[in-house]
DNA sequence: CTGATTTCATTTGTGTGCGAATGATAGTGC
DNA sequence: GCACTATCATTCGCACACAAATGAAATCAG
């Protein structure tokens, strides 16, 4: 993820006077995971205006964590929809942050808990309006209903 | 890239009975790069069932070499939306595969020029249906209606 | 023609993201 | 108490994705 500003230059984005085809072309910029991985590309830039201090990934573990104070790491991975292997880097990184420390728990011998932190509480009270601004400024092109819209469509494809 | 599929556990939808926020409280599954970053891994699953020979963003790039016929790397990388480090890599991929040779620019030393394969101008051909299969399932859960609604608001995003 | 700027490719470093395999622990059935 | 199975964390390998730095080549200004 990770994605900092880098002016990508205007994309052709191609008058499409091409004859009407029977059977659909392929056509890049009409793909849905085109244009997933461009909106998420711009989304990302903004993340890292607004919070230079951790990821988009980070922050959202953070947020699960500090709703929940005290989770397994699998747990809180399959809270924030993240894979074993990647909440265990998401993890590790909050914690070499300070946003957030581990221990084993003494009643499944299995389990990492994880925990906020004082500062990673105090990250995510400072960054949260800030996050809502993010969203905010992504959905900016669209008017409310659209925004609307888009989510509850972008929810239905979960 | 490459998502496999992988079951992430239903998660708890959270029936939101909390009291109504003055001010916009953060609600991670409400946000767009949450509900972005859930909808491409889907989107990614999907692909890599219909298409496991190439990633999505490989795919994207064949695409575009094969409507292009031949470019420089860098150009070739705006035209995808990629970052040059990491349109090299995708490259260096495709090479690997060998759907796209390179060569220098005899015009212009610094240039590499990628071309297309007949493997690889093959490959395309032979997944091109199959991309528009996993465009269409991956909004299998919206109307074709809500569909259209989507990509128009997807790309008003850019 | 030459120095400054731009463009292009490469490399390095960091951070996602996934699959697959492994080992440890827990729970279950018998 | 003992296999069987399930769950949890870790590790490995691969593939994006970007920033920043470097070097080489082309272009532009004077």
């Amino acid at each position: 993820m990770t994605v900092r500003l880098r002016k990508l230059e205007t994309m052709s984005q191609k008058s499409d006077t091409q004859t009407k085809p029977a059977k659909a072309t392929y056509q890049l910029d009409q793909q849905v995971g085109f244009l997933l991985r461009r909106v998420q590309q711009r989304h990302l830039a903004i993340f890292f205006r607004h919070i230079p201090d951790m990821t988009s990934t980070q922050f959202a573990a953070l947020a699960k964590l500090c709703e929940l104070g005290s989770v397994s790491q699998n747990e809180l991975g399959r809270r924030v929809a993240m894979d074993v292997a990647t909440i265990k880097g998401v993890v590790d990184r909050l914690r070499a942050g300070g946003y957030a420390k581990t221990e084993k728990d003494p009643q499944d011998q299995r389990r990492l808990l994880v925990r906020p932190t004082t500062a990673g509480r105090r990250a995510f009270q400072k960054y949260s309006d800030a996050a809502l601004d993010v969203t905010a400024e992504t959905l900016e092109p669209l008017t409310e209903k659209e925004a609307d819209k888009l989510l509850s469509l972008l929810s239905k494809l979960t």
